[in-house]
DNA sequence: TGTTAGCACTCCTAGCATCAGAGTGCTAAC
DNA sequence: GTTAGCACTCTGATGCTAGGAGTGCTAACA
C-alpha cells in the first residue's frame, strides 16, 4: 500500500462509515460496521482499520468511547472517488420534471421558480444565479404616455427580462415628445449589449434631445439606474425555511445561519465559476460562515456556453450520493427548458 | 373597590410588574417591587396585593417560590388603561421619517419598503396588507411589438401597479394587428375597476376580433391571468429575521414560527379590519399559530379612506408602551407618503 | 382595619456523585 | 494477519444536596 493510495479494504470500511454516519447521524462504531459492511470481518479487526483511519485523519472521534465520524477529508474521498453515484429513480427523474415545468415570462422568474423547484426536491436551500449579463442585449426601449405628466418606461432584454417604472415629470409631456425620445432611444441603445450602456452613453445624448432637454433629461438618469439594475447580477435562493427549520444542523444557530444566508452575493460567488457539478465541503468553501456546512453546485447552459450555476447548501452530513446525480439530472433539465424558452428570442 | 374597577394601589402595581417584566424577562419578585414603585409601601403589603391579583387573573405565577408575570388580561389591561403611551422622542421621529423616504414607482413595492422600515425601527416582525382593490382601476393597457412572434403586455393600474409579461404567439403578429387589439383593449377595459373584469368580460371580446380572431384569442387570456393577479390581495412581510433569530422568544420553535409566517393571508386578515392602532395579544387573536404572540396594529389611509394596515408581530412580553405611538406615528407618515405619491395620479 | 416584620416553607438551580451502556485499545492466543 | 477477551474511558441519565429566591402565613403594631 502506498502513501497516497488506501488499501482496498480500508475504503470499504470509510465508504461504510460516511454512509452510515449520512443515514443515521450517530457515530458508527465497529460492531454494526462488522455486520454492515459483510466482508467477514470482526469487530476487532475492523477497530483496527478505523484506529489507522483516524491516524491518516480520514476519520474523527468525538471522545474516546464514541464509534467515528467522517472527516471533511474523509467526506472528499468518498465524493471523489468511493460513492456510487446512485441511480435517480424513475420517480425522482419524473418528479424534477415536472417542478421544471415552468411558464414564466422571463429568464429571471424562471430561473427563481427552479430554485425553489430544487429546494423543494432535495428538502435543502438552494442557491441560484443569472448569466453574468454575457451577451445580453437591451432588445426594446418603450415610453407609454400615462398622464400628462407621467409615462411608463419599459425595457426589455434579448433574455426576456423586463423592467418597468412609472415616471413622472415636473414638465407637461406630449405625445409628440414621447414618440420623438422613444425613437431616439430606440436608435441609440437597442441592440447594444446592456453591460456597454453606462451612464456616459446616456449622458451623451443629452445632446440631442434639443428643445425637449428640459423635459426629457431627468428621464435619461431614471434609464440609467432601470439599466444599471438590469445588469445587476441577481441571485436567488429558495428553501431557506428548509435549514431554518433544523438549525441543529451543523451545531449552527438560527442566527448565524440568517447571517450567512444573508450574504447571497458571497454564496452567488461560490458556486459561479464551477465546472460540472462541483461539492465543496466545510473549510473547502472560502465563505467563513459555511465551514460547517457543504455545497453541491452544478453549473447551466444557455446557448451553448456555461451561463449560470444552481447549487444547494445542506449540512456536511448529507447524501451526497443522492444529491449529486439529482443536481446534474436538475441542470441538464434547467437547460434545456431555458434554451427552449429564451434560446430562440 | 367595585369588581369591575381595580383599586388604584394595585393599578400601580401591575403596571409597574407589566414595565419590569417587560425591561428584564424576569419574574418580578415584591422586594424590588416595593422598592421600584416608590410607594413607601414594604414588600410584604406589596405579596399580599400580588396575591389578589393573581387570584383576579391579572397575574401568573411560574412556580411557587418565583415572582409574578403579567397574564394575558394583565397585558390586557396595561394595554388599555395602564401604559402611559411614551412620547416619541425626536431622535426616534426622525428615524421613521427618514427610513419612509421612499421614492418606488408603484404602490406596492412602496407598501413593502416600509413594511421593511417598520421591521427595522422595531426589531420585530411586520405584515402589511395592500388596498382591498377598492377603487383600484386599470389605467393603461399597451402591447409593444418585440418581435414577428411575440409581444410584449403591460398593464398599469391607477395605483401605479404595473405588471408586464413577455407574450409569445403561435402565430405571426404584425404591427396592424397589435394597434388594433391595443385601441381595443384601451377602449374596452381602461378605466373600469379591477376587480370588475372577469375572464367572462374578456371573453366577450373574442367577438370583435374578426380576423384577428385566431392569433390574438390566447392574449385575452393572458391578460386575464394578469389582472386576476392584480385583484388578488398581497401580502408584505418585512424582518422575518428578527423574530427567527430569537426563537426562544415565546417558547416557539423555529419551525413553528416559519409556519407561521407562512400563512400570511391568516395574518393579512387579522389586521385589515381593524380600527385606529389596535393591540391583539396572545389568545386574542384568531389564528392559533400567534397564540403565544402579540400583534400590534394601525390603518393607513388613501384619499381619505382607510385602505389598508400595517403592523407588527413580536412576543407577548413588547414593549407596548413605545410600539404603540411608533406604530401610530409610522401609519400617519405612511398615509402621507402614499397620499402624496399616488394621490395625484 | 390596614400595614408590617419575621419565619417557615416551597420550588428552582447548580453542582456532585453514581451507574449503566457503548465502544474503544490493548494483549495474548490462534 | 486475525480474533476473543477484558480493562478502561467517556457519555448521559438519575438522584441527592445545598443555596437562594420568593412566597404565604401569623402575630404584632398603628
Amino acid at each position: 500500500m502506498r502513501n497516497t493510495e488506501l488499501a482496498e479494504r480500508k475504503k470499504r470500511i470509510l465508504c461504510a462509515i460516511v454512509e452510515a454516519y449520512v443515514a443515521t447521524g450517530e457515530p458508527v462504531g465497529s460492531k454494526v460496521l462488522a455486520s454492515v459492511t459483510g466482508m467477514g470481518l470482526s469487530s476487532a479487526t475492523i477497530r483496527n482499520e478505523m484506529f489507522e483511519l483516524v491516524e491518516l485523519g480520514y476519520l474523527e472521534q468525538p471522545h474516546t468511547s464514541a464509534g467515528r465520524i467522517p472527516s471533511q477529508k474523509g467526506y472528499r474521498l468518498y465524493v471523489d472517488s468511493l460513492m456510487g453515484r446512485r441511480r435517480l429513480s424513475r420517480e425522482e427523474t419524473i418528479r424534477i420534471d415536472e417542478l421544471l415545468q415552468i411558464n414564466a415570462g422571463d429568464f429571471e422568474t424562471t430561473l427563481e421558480a427552479a430554485g425553489k423547484a430544487l429546494a423543494e426536491v432535495t428538502g435543502l436551500t438552494s442557491v441560484s444565479t443569472v448569466p453574468q449579463d454575457k451577451g445580453v442585449m437591451l432588445r426594446k426601449v418603450e415610453l407609454i404616455q400615462c398622464g400628462r405628466k407621467s409615462a411608463l418606461l419599459v425595457l426589455l432584454t434579448s433574455m426576456g427580462v423586463i423592467k418597468s417604472k412609472l415616471y413622472r415629470s415636473q414638465e407637461m409631456l406630449t405625445p409628440e415628445m414621447l414618440a420623438f425620445f422613444s425613437r431616439l432611444l430606440d436608435e441609440r441603445l437597442c441592440g447594444l449589449p446592456v453591460e456597454s450602456i453606462t451612464s456616459e452613453t446616456l449622458e451623451a445624448l443629452t445632446g440631442e434631445l434639443f428643445e425637449y432637454t428640459c423635459a426629457l433629461r431627468p428621464l435619461l438618469g431614471e434609464i440609467g439606474e432601470q439599466i444599471a439594475e438590469l445588469s445587476g447580477s441577481e441571485v436567488f435562493l429558495g428553501g431557506e425555511a428548509n435549514l431554518l427549520g433544523r438549525a441543529e444542523v451543523a451545531s449552527m444557530s438560527v442566527r448565524d445561519l440568517l447571517h450567512m444566508l444573508e450574504r447571497r452575493e458571497a454564496l452567488a460567488a461560490l458556486i459561479r465559476g464551477i465546472h460540472g457539478v462541483e461539492v465543496r465541503i466545510g473549510t473547502e468553501n472560502d465563505l467563513q460562515q459555511l465551514h460547517a456546512l457543504s455545497i453541491v453546485a452544478a453549473p447551466y447552459e444557455f446557448q451553448g456556453r456555461q451561463a449560470g450555476a444552481v447549487g444547494i447548501i445542506g449540512p456536511t452530513r448529507m447524501d451526497y450520493a443522492k444529491i449529486v446525480p439529482s443536481l446534474a439530472y436538475f441542470s441538464e433539465v434547467l437547460s434545456r427548458l431555458i434554451n427552449n424558452t429564451f434560446g430562440t428570442l
